[in-house]
RNA sequence: GCCCCCGUAGCUCAGGGGAUAGAGCACCGCCCUCCGGAGGCGGUGGCGCAGGUUCGAAUCCUGCCGGGGGCGCCA
């Protein structure tokens, strides 16, 4: 089903012979959509745009679709579409069980790098955003047809834990009665005693080298210590309601076999070269190089990072890579992409992003941290949110700030202001469905309305009230924005989409009695409901949010 | 020193080279015998600075100013 816009869109290039570069209209009374390609092709036909914009319209064969078009201000062509269309466009989408979704034409593989948070520490900030982010845009890529593989690149492995396992064998402590609170706690008491005790730091270093060749002892604990954590994991992601699983871990020590290999392909190919002691790429237009190999002979987390690029690629079968991380690391992927497309890791076909995303700030505007100057656990976050609304309104609440800017800003965490059911807010958006909600069930009561999916089958048919109609042409819009999120990976596009179609609703709602009215009207205007409560449930779920029925 | 990101109303933020730059919060007015007022309607108020490209710049380019981040052995 294509769109309304590209429909309209098509028929003006076919007079044009350029993209209309078709807009929604910055006013009401500038109907619906404008095109500014009279303005443009003014220069290259030597005529005034009006004059431009006029022999286009009587070329234009659009009547099925719209009004007369119109011509305006110093040459754009207005468009204000029929509410006979716009009418069938929503009642076809109430029809459709996709919403109007999933119709991208060429379905890729597209592996999403998110949350990523290190074993044997709670997850804290940086890991909300990481993982909310990431898992909004698995369900975006996933609606618009994609197969996407989730791959969480949990930090389980490092020198660190040479000093963890030794730490609870010095104390004699049973790892089964751990949990990941107590044994971050630990974490941080080993990384004491490491700076402390030269003996322990010399024990530590060895037990690093145990772990690596695979001692059996060593191993064992290390494996516990990623249970606990992926038990607490688990536990936040659940509370979260995002979709990762323990099929989608993905971590760090799952290459560890493979970057002896890593590092030979880079020094067969030539890029790889020893320099100070480490192994190094130098690439062109960076201004230090790529450490593989460390001086000590250990590997640098940009050998795991090639690695992983590298079975994404080949074994994965990926098309697209998105990496899900912090702002800060965006010289380290850039570097990365870029060495792992001189060795041939990566494929001029497979493309890359990277969704930088900035820091949540504390009530302070300065970096979140804790009294004590630790980082804030999400956790935390999350009891702070619930002491101020119910769990899935507080939820929807911290997710809804989190994705309704811009990802590469860095925002404070103002909890009053995000559980606001008034305002660009997650709750606002879940209180717009209720309300259609708590209309339906009314409706179904009075028996003016079939219960269940029965109910699909009913069609718009009036759209007199200017309110109507601004709600169904955002109505038609739903899947252009999914498909613009999907390409440009930016979910605020979507929270400005559903938020400025929650203000529609509400002004429809005040002006337009629905179980008041009458006839087909009242029909109609029930069918505009049932589509609303599907789009903006529809929405609010690729978001992770929950819609509510009563709130 | 070099590189990246950000700077829009008092505050928090949208703005895909196009018409009079939009919302929310706050502030000031209205609107409840009415499907949930947890709402709606209206008002006050703004593109960091200076150049440039263009018929047209918040948007693209250059240089400043201010804030944040990064720049070979932590990951």
């Amino acid at each position: 089903m294509s769109s309304l816009p590209s429909l309209l869109s098509a028929r003006v290039e076919a007079v044009t012979g350029i993209d209309p570069e078709l807009r929604p209209a910055t006013k009401p009374q500038f109907g619906h959509f404008q095109s500014n390609v009279a303005l443009r092709l003014a220069k290259t036909e030597g005529k005034p745009p009006r004059q431009v914009a006029a022999e286009v319209v009587a070329r234009l064969q659009v009547s099925d679709l719209c009004e007369p078009p119109e011509i305006a201000g110093p040459g754009f062509i207005n468009f204000r579409l029929l509410n006979s269309v716009l009418a069938d466009a929503v009642s076809d989408q109430l029809a459709d069980p996709a919403v109007g979704l999933g119709t991208s034409p060429e379905p890729q593989v597209v592996v999403i790098d998110y949350s990523a948070p290190n074993v044997a520490k709670q997850m804290h900030v940086g890991h909300l955003r990481s993982t909310i982010i990431g898992d909004c845009l698995n369900r975006v890529l996933t609606a618009v047809g994609h197969r996407v593989i989730p791959q969480n690149h949990v930090g389980d492995w490092g020198t660190q834990f040479g000093m963890l396992v030794e730490e609870i064998l010095a104390e004699g402590i049973d790892v089964g009665q751990l949990t990941l609170a107590s044994a971050e706690d630990l974490y941080k008491q080993a990384n004491a005693h490491f700076r402390a005790d030269e003996e322990f730091a010399t024990l530590a270093r060895q037990r690093v080298v145990a772990l690596q060749s695979g001692d059996p002892v060593t191993r064992a604990i290390w494996r516990q210590l990623i249970d606990i954590s992926l038990a607490g994991f688990n536990e936040v992601y659940a509370r979260l309601d995002v979709k990762l699983t323990d099929e989608d871990m993905a971590g760090e020590s799952m290459y560890n076999d493979d970057l002896e290999n890593v590092v030979a392909d880079l020094e067969n190919s030539g890029a790889a070269v020893i320099d100070a002691g480490a192994l190094c790429v130098f690439s062109p237009g960076f201004n230090s190089p790529m450490i593989v190999r460390k001086s000590d002979g250990g590997f640098g987390y940009a050998a795991t990072d090639l690695a992983a690029v590298r079975h994404r690629v080949r074994d994965l079968h990926a098309h697209r890579l998105i990496y899900v991380v912090g702002a800060p690391q965006a010289f380290h992927f850039d570097q990365v992409f870029t060495v792992a497309r001189q060795v041939g890791f990566l494929p001029p076909e497979v493309s890359t992003e990277h969704v930088a995303f900035g820091q949540i700030l504390g009530p302070d505007g300065k970096k979140f941290s804790t009294r004590e100057g630790t980082a804030v656990t999400l956790t935390s976050l999350l009891d702070a949110a619930d002491a101020e609304a119910a769990p899935p309104v507080a939820l929807a609440a911290i997710k809804y700030a989190d994705l309704s800017t811009g990802l590469n800003k860095d925002y404070v965490f103002d909890v009053s202001r995000m559980v606001q059911t008034f305002g660009n807010t997650g709750p606002y958006l879940q209180y717009a469905h209720a309300r259609m909600a708590r209309v339906l069930r009314n409706a179904v009561e009075e028996g003016l309305l079939p219960a269940g999916d029965a109910a699909s089958a009913v069609r718009v048919t009036r759209l007199d009230e200017p309110q109507e109609q601004t709600v169904a042409l955002l109505l038609s819009g739903f899947g252009e924005v999914v498909d613009e999120v999907a390409a440009t990976l930016q979910p605020h596009k979507l929270c400005t989409y559903l938020y400025d179609l929650a203000r529609a609703v509400s002004a429809f709602y005040e002006e337009c009695p629905v179980l008041k009215s009458e006839g087909d009207v009242r029909a109609s205007r029930l069918a505009l409901c049932l589509d609303i409560k599907r789009v903006l449930a529809a929405g609010l779920d690729l978001l992770g949010i929950e819609a509510l029925d009563r709130m």
